[in-house]
DNA sequence: GATGAATGAGATTTCATTCAT
DNA sequence: GATGAATGAAATCTCATTCAT
């Protein structure tokens, strides 16, 4: 039976090392497909056993995770200011939706690693992987928005999350599958307007 | 579609050997990670042979992407009839939107499927696995509508078909990763109504 | 559960490789401690893969034991032909005794096979690995030998088999321990002589 | 016994927990093959860390025959006075022999921590592992034994020891592996007439 | 069309041994 | 004295893929 103490926690791992272990993860699970990465590179590209990130991570998968866990901790850590800023709904998702376009325009490794995490994470029955950091702050966003009338409530707030989610993601997803040509950033006023027109409540004005 | 040159001739294959196949993939590969899947539990739920499968398909992928095919064909076969009707850009839109929605909620194995798929193809550089029998009319019908000035032409095109694919890969993701629930068709007005305030034209009122 | 036909029997190895194996195996399981030998040095040195050694022989020991089985059956081929020849017990005993030594002499490298194979033996519980060709037909020639009132029978047949065996060993371990220096067989007189007065009935004269 | 400069100073450790290892080295040598035991149960076993073992010890292989030492030693302790008894060579062999069987009776762990220790040693170059303490005076009985025309002159003295060590050996192992059940000593009369018999010059009457 | 065998690669685990604290 | 961490090596297993029959 494993308790929390059985598993060694990564805070025990020396910072160096982990800072080399998850950029060399980021950089490993973003060029290439989960089944064809060897924990060997990655051992190699950070510099530590094989056996190292065994003992601190357990798997390959939670491995991936974990290295996935510290780059959305770094999303997060854009992108919340912006949900807990004065304004109101609008004012807030706007910042939002820019600071994580920006977030994967200047680090278009994390899409590709997302990618391979998405992809194990949907047979994930325990779906621990959830990332309640960025999430739950979002729905919450969205309930305010509802409750203050700015936001459709004629739909769960589940889909609501969805379409922000599914834009978000397919954008960026596209931008970085076209060698990041065109700039997201740049037209993010057409693209917002585009999204709060999905989400807004249908007799909002502005 | 897959080129022709990527592979040996399917038309020689028996073709009840290959609707147990097509079968077959759709079951597995909807079941579990790509990597975690053996080619033998394929071969053995078809009843071929391991050499059969390699023989007329090549490799682990191409035998998922030729499935894939295969059931990406039945959605256009329900879903292109929309496109070329006789009506208006948002009336065939509408068409298409419920006739997928509809697609996967009869087919629910099938989004998973593409799960396995898209990862693959993350990576992929021949993007040899875009088929266009989907996508090609899908960007003609956007087409005409920026034409008739009905849809937005403040962003290109291919942003208009991310949102649209955006939307409705995600809807039908969480639909099914919810164990298929809330019934997408059910509230399909909706839906549809929050896609299309994002791609028309921001004046147009309907 | 294993049941016969799950185990690939050696017979369904190819000929020529079987041969290739049992040589490595006696040239390396000779040469080194049984822990400080990886499986891949046998795979190589009989131009195997090692996934071809672990469906015939399933393990390390296995590869082993199976390696023993196939010197013991040439130790049985010479030796087995005495205990069956005309002649009294002690005849027989004496044949069996030069062949033997005859064929440590001539394959010096199968005691320290043996070493290793004793080592695992000692804490086998199912004691599968007693190579039954080679003491049961020793064990009929004991009792037949007290039944002549030749052998002694102050002691238990096992007691006699005893001295047999650690005689043997001790014998061929040294012989090969100190370089296979002053010959075994050259003086096979005195040294049966001393094992036939140690197992002959008190009262025996010749 | 094993050389000074093999060892870091034994005399150093505290002899409390010399003991205590010594005495988890034979519980667990005698309980399971050399290489499936790990140190780390030694040390739990013994109460001392890890590190204790490879300052004192050096090595795995050191510790086992260090623990050996302690054990011959033991067995010195009883087998040596008879040597050195008044009597001619055969009481003083019969009293050897005695306490040898009567020693491994009491001590039945000893000698499966023999096996692996053997096991390691038949591949040892430097055959420090030889335990002088026990086989010198041994050797100078038999050689005093040659003198008064008691012993066998038609083979050379390191074959007596062989027919000595080799019967003892087996003995001893036989009765450990059966679950110790016949005694050895009960029968000693018998036991020790057989190798009388073999080493005893053949003119010997009595 | 198919069947059986072989291979290379990599996941995962366990351990002796070494180092630094 | 001891404790914790890191490493290299090897056992074992599973698979995609290739070959020969």
């Amino acid at each position: 039976m494993l308790t929390a103490t059985d598993l060694p926690d990564l805070t025990r791992l020396d910072p160096d090392t982990r800072v080399r272990i998850d950029n060399t993860v980021l950089e490993i699970f973003s060029a290439r497909e989960f089944h064809r990465i060897g924990l060997i590179e990655i051992a190699r590209g950070a510099n530590v056993s094989l056996q190292t990130i065994y003992k601190y991570y357990g798997s390959k998968e939670a491995l991936l995770f974990s290295g996935l866990d510290f780059w959305l901790g770094q999303l997060a850590l854009e992108m919340l200011p912006h949900l807990g800023s004065s304004g109101d709904t609008k004012v807030k998702l706007r910042g939002m939706f820019d600071s994580v376009l920006g977030f994967f325009e200047r680090n278009p490794k994390v899409m590709p690693m997302i990618m391979n995490a998405l992809y194990l994470n949907t047979w994930k029955q325990n779906k621990a992987y959830r990332y309640p950091d960025i999430f739950d702050p979002l729905a919450r966003l969205l309930s305010e928005g509802r409750s203050a009338g700015l936001l459709r409530t004629d739909v769960s707030e589940g889909i609501l999350l969805d379409y922000l989610q599914g834009i978000l993601f397919r954008l960026v997803q596209s931008y970085v599958d076209k060698g990041t040509q065109e700039s997201l950033t740049a037209q993010s006023d057409a693209l917002f307007d585009m999204l709060w027109r999905a989400v807004a409540a249908p007799n909002t004005t502005s």
